[in-house]
DNA sequence: GGCCAAGTGGAACGCGCGTTCCGGATATGG
DNA sequence: CCATATCCGGAACGCGCGTTCCACTTGGCC
């Protein structure tokens, strides 16, 4: 049941250099966890990981204890990528735009929020701490657009946050069925940070597209 | 692995009156899976709801010959819910406020949005039909709030439902840390409703909430 | 080339959960 | 009060998944 494990925090293996094939083969679980949990969410099986990476299942417990371990390395990677993501917004975007296209940026990123929205078992903190880390260089964009008066100025850094969680959640329930529906509400979330709206840039969920959209597993094939 | 059953879709035993204790514990069940699954989304276990219920899984497998049949019934009971608020808002609520009261009279309702997005198996197309017939009343709501100008009219009634079910997300995902993320957040999704802004009543999630918004299981005890 | 620590794969285990099954209990009509 | 159709409880089964374990392979150093 997912312990905590102490003994290696995935810092691989205490300072001792991998091997060069093991090093190749942490590289492809990393990146296999990262595509099958953007996909599946916390509840991807090992095993799924283990067939995409190539490699047995022993492989991956070697270097992560535990499951929770694999996926707290790949919420790392997220939370490193939407900081990137952060300064790139920064220095390339003018500040009226900047929370906006920080938003979209983070929405686009397939890797970035897709498996952070999934429920998961406690991992002492860490995330915590990762989350926490996140929060000033988003005030920075923020405070940007608000300084340029196109973000009203009662948001907050968390509103952001929470912002990406609510578009990404509808993402996941709604976009298999209707592409665009996590953009839509997108444009209508982000109208509600902006002191003057603009109309929405994307159309609105067909009815039918509505009805298929809780479901997961074994529908049939969708046609239309 | 719930297959889709074919023999009595829980339309009770084919037309026959339940024997009286029959009935009664029909009822227990029925309310004990829609307070669990409100709880715990589709992922709440039979055995919990047995418990609940104070009766025997027999009991429930009786009724519903798969867990799917009985939170399809629990989500047939939120739709009529549903529709009642919307009735009521129509009589109630002056037209500039229709759209908004609705939205958060749903919200408030227990047992009424909470089951109905947490993922779980196809179930035939049943809730597609109970969704398409719950669009025209929630477009009477909507159109209520456009005719007074209080929403825009580039709004249609699915993307109701959509933001419904983000702030249902949001609530699942942070309100357990973060009690008042959902309203917060329903501020804001509202303002992106309207043509003119209010500023939000309730505060800003906290960094320290953050950080444990998105972990389900095995936590310590929250301190803050 | 040979040694061996490091690495690998996948069978097997334990557990939780949905579902089935059936011996016993109980309401209800005569 | 009896007969019996109906209903109930909960043990047991099968399956999926996280995790463990160990016989086998391989890269790196002498």
């Amino acid at each position: 049941m997912a312990r905590q494990s102490t003994k290696d925090p995935d810092g691989l293996t205490g300072g001792r250099p991998l091997r060069r094939d093991a090093e190749q083969n942490l590289a492809r679980v990393v990146s296999a966890a990262r595509d099958v949990f953007a996909e599946h969410g916390y509840e991807a099986s090992m095993e799924q990981i283990a067939v995409r990476a190539d490699v047995g299942i022993g492989t991956l417990y070697r270097r992560f204890p535990a499951k929770a371990d694999l996926f707290a390395a790949v919420v790392d990677a997220a939370t490193e990528r939407t900081r990137m993501i952060a300064d790139e917004v920064l220095a390339e975007v003018a500040p009226p735009d900047a929370v906006f296209e920080f938003v979209r940026r983070c929405i686009a990123a397939p890797s970035c929020w897709r498996a952070t929205t999934s429920r998961r078992p406690w991992n002492g903190g860490r995330e915590e701490r990762a989350l926490a880390s996140l929060l000033p260089v988003i005030g920075q964009v923020l405070t940007a657009s608000q300084g340029a008066g196109t973000a009203r100025d009662d948001i907050r850094p968390t509103d952001v946050v929470v912002l990406l969680m609510s578009v990404r959640a509808v993402a996941d329930l709604c976009d298999a069925d209707a592409p665009a529906a996590s953009l839509r509400f997108l444009d209508l979330a982000l109208d509600g940070i902006r002191p003057s709206q603009t109309p929405p840039t994307h159309s609105p969920v067909t009815a039918r597209q509505l009805g298929r959209v809780l479901t997961t597993r074994q529908r049939p094939p969708r046609s239309g």
